[in-house]
DNA sequence: CGGGCAAACAGC
DNA sequence: GCTGTTTGCCCG
């Protein structure tokens, strides 16, 4: 079946700039577009379905003509920074995926997140960027992606996770509390395994117990550039060892509810198959990954969460260490008691560290008052 | 570790 | 005078 219409000047102009632009016309290729501008300069262009190439010229002109000003853009594919890679979705104001590799060698080291301060991504496009007032007062939390503590080893690292490129609207409790436990537990695969990979976002998910015949997804926007506020957020974690010449590899897919989580819960209680984060989040995760090569991190790992005593030993002592005077380390260290925990050996030896070191402090203060 | 807030301060 | 940034102190 052949086909004949007429066309314009402007059709012979752009079908000319067409072919003495596109380089990647083969040489058999050259030919019909030659065949073809010699039917153009007779006035005519001939779509024939049994003459491909042909076909295929025309199909790229037409394309030409409808995207005459430029095609849409959605952004960056992914953007790089020091020790992370993600992708920013430019309507939610947040990223869709972002990407990281850990190992020891990069949990170690002095960089401290009291020097790195959130702020808008100058990487982005301003007229989708989020900004701090958005957040401020809102009701949520900044919660990073890629968490701070996985990038000690270079301040320069952290502070670029402390870009909003980095961060969702996230509930304060589920950030510090399960959340929290959730990125530790990822740092402490390192410790089996020699290389951790992690992507972590958001989700959008319907609240199927509140719905009855029609199903919406239903999110809140806070601040004045109505940043997204995520239903749920996920990590896909991929760990990898190759002990005794035996390559293994990982594969780990969680859902967490953006809301607070309880002692009560478990990291499998979110545990789902990769497919259907990839279904939920429109996203392949891992398209260069062969699935059967892997096995369920949590069957080859115990996926347990530190328990609470464990992990409110931990921030306390993290604490005693920023105390700054003897009526403040005691007054955390009374909290161990307080809340019925046993202090272990390291705690009780970072105690007396401190205490030793601060009554060090205040004594030669007195002394330098007395010389005064 | 994960966060916020308010007062103090600098700058226009 | 107002606004944005830094500092110190707070919590889970």
């Amino acid at each position: 079946m052949t086909f004949v219409k007429g066309f314009t000047t402007g059709a012979l102009t752009s079908f000319a700039c067409f072919y003495v632009y596109n380089s990647r016309i083969s040489t058999a290729r050259k030919k019909y577009a030659e065949d073809a501008e010699s039917i153009i300069k007779q006035n005519r262009v001939v779509i024939s379905s049994d003459d491909p190439m042909l076909e295929d010229v025309n199909k790229l002109e037409n394309q030409r003509k409808i995207l005459k000003y430029g095609i849409p853009d959605k952004g960056p594919e992914y953007n790089v920074y020091e020790n992370h890679v993600l992708n920013y979705d430019q309507a939610r104001k947040i990223p869709s995926w972002v990407a990281e590799h850990i190992t020891q060698d990069k949990l170690k080291g002095e960089a401290n997140r009291k020097h790195s301060h959130f702020k808008p991504d100058p990487n982005l496009n301003s007229k989708f960027n989020a900004g701090n007032d958005d957040y401020l007062k809102s009701g949520w939390s900044r919660g990073h992606m890629t968490p701070a503590g996985n990038h000690k080893y270079k301040q320069t690292a952290m502070n670029d996770s402390f870009y909003l490129s980095n961060v969702v609207p996230q509930n304060y409790e589920n950030n510090a509390g399960f959340w929290n436990r959730f990125e530790l537990y990822c740092r402490d695969l390192t410790k089996k395994f020699k290389d951790v990979r992690v992507i972590t976002g958001p989700v959008f998910l319907p609240d199927l117990e509140e719905s009855e015949d029609k199903i919406f997804i239903k999110y809140q926007l806070i601040g004045k550039r109505q940043v997204a506020v995520p239903t749920h957020l996920y990590k896909v974690v991929i760990a990898e060892s190759n002990n005794n010449n035996n390559n293994l590899i990982a594969l780990g897919a969680f859902i967490v509810p953006n809301k607070p989580i309880g002692y009560d819960k478990q990291l499998t209680d979110f545990m789902v198959p990769l497919e259907i984060l990839e279904e939920k989040t429109g996203l392949t995760m891992l398209p260069k990954l062969d699935q059967s090569m892997t096995k369920n991190l949590c069957s080859v790992d115990s996926c347990q969460l530190m328990s609470r005593d464990k992990f409110e030993l931990y921030f306390i002592a993290r604490r005693l260490q920023t105390a700054k005077n003897l009526d403040q380390l005691n007054k955390i260290y009374n909290e161990i008691a307080e809340k019925k925990l046993k202090p272990d050996d390291y705690l009780i030896k970072l105690f007396k560290e401190k205490e030793w070191q601060l009554k060090e402090k205040e004594l030669m203060g007195k002394k330098h008052q007395k010389e005064l």
